[in-house]
DNA sequence: TTTGGCATGTAATCCGTTACATGATTAG
DNA sequence: CTAATCATGTAACGGATTACATGCCAAA
């Protein structure tokens, strides 16, 4: 019975078919465009997936012929929307993400440091980028969906990024500071040779 | 010849290495002390990578008796300092985590949103207890390795998560007004029946 | 003496990413 | 005509977590 977990993906596109039917390729789409920012999926999870929550009837498909092609429309079932409210119910559990950039400057005291500086660079640069799409994206958001009924809701996530990378670039600052600070002392004791 | 990719895991334990050799128990409980906040392992990662390492003489392990008992110390050797130093000069690759919370926030606009005041709350309460530690954490650090060369980089990774659990309290703040704001419209438009 | 911490590992499972494979339709 | 996009999947790999299994040693 393999007693498969098939986490949070189902629940990704339970959720997705909630607001509207789809195919396998819609709905990965539809994640590019609106859950970007904080999830993902790829093709070898959503059609397993999908076939999986299939089985469990918590979703129905349809086949849909435009021309000679077949569509696979899958729509969720009374009981996939129990499940999906169910999970919606149930707490969130914690996570320790694993931060690489963390990793390599908590060690690189002890080893050439040289490296930290265009880590921290790079990584305010991309921390900038996506704040940029951000604020971007919900002036779009405010124009187009004014008034939709889950329009504060995709803004309260949209100002979760916001909040997250303003903090980080304001650490950068702070940290692009320190560093070179360090990499002064480093050089400085020895005064002016030149 | 597999060609394992062994990610991560074996740069926090080459790292770890560096600062002191140490056997695979000790390692684990070094990352609980120092690395906690930003990265984990468990024995199953640790064990395995370790004995891999040896495989690929990054680390050698020496046994040391102790009474009866053999530890097995491991201790980085030039190898493994090179394999260090290249992955820390290498780019940080760029993540996108995925996050429950605001999947479940996200989807809540069209279920039960009885919720997720609940799970903002949780939340709130989890970094409002982790900005406690890390102040602790930053005096004690500050009092107990005052002149420590890699002083300045550990403050470097407590002074992120500062800066990200601020910035995300401030988020609930503003998230929890929102929520109850919505809340209040659903049942407001009936004016005072009571 | 028994409990808790030290210490070392294996096995199973879960899950995500990437590569592979295929073919229809549509816009240029 | 041909390139891009729509569309649907499978297979392999990589690697993290969790459960399982074992046994020493010290302190209460």
């Amino acid at each position: 019975m393999a007693r498969r977990r098939l986490n949070q993906t189902q629940f990704a596109l339970l959720g997705l078919l909630e607001t509207e039917p789809g195919t396998g390729y819609e709905l990965k789409r539809r994640i590019g465009q609106s859950l970007a920012h904080f999830w993902q999926e790829g093709w070898g999870q959503i059609y397993p997936t999908l076939k999986h929550l299939e089985a469990e009837k918590l979703v129905s498909r349809s086949i849909v012929k435009t021309g000679k092609r077949e569509l696979r429309v899958y729509r969720i079932t009374r009981l996939g929307r129990a499940r999906l409210s169910a999970w919606l119910a149930s707490p969130v559990s914690p996570e320790v993400p694993r931060n690489e950039l963390l990793l390599k400057l908590f060690f690189s005291g002890q080893a050439a440091d040289a490296h930290s500086q265009e880590h921290v660079a790079a990584f305010r640069k991309e921390q900038e980028r996506l704040l940029s799409t951000y604020t971007s994206l919900e002036s779009q958001l405010r124009r187009e969906a004014a008034g939709h009924p889950q329009l504060p809701y995709w803004l309260i996530t949209l100002s979760y990024g916001r909040h997250r990378v303003e903090a980080l670039i304001a650490w950068c600052e702070e940290t692009q500071k320190k560093l070179n600070a360090l990499e002064r002392k480093h050089e400085g004791p020895m005064k002016t040779t030149s």
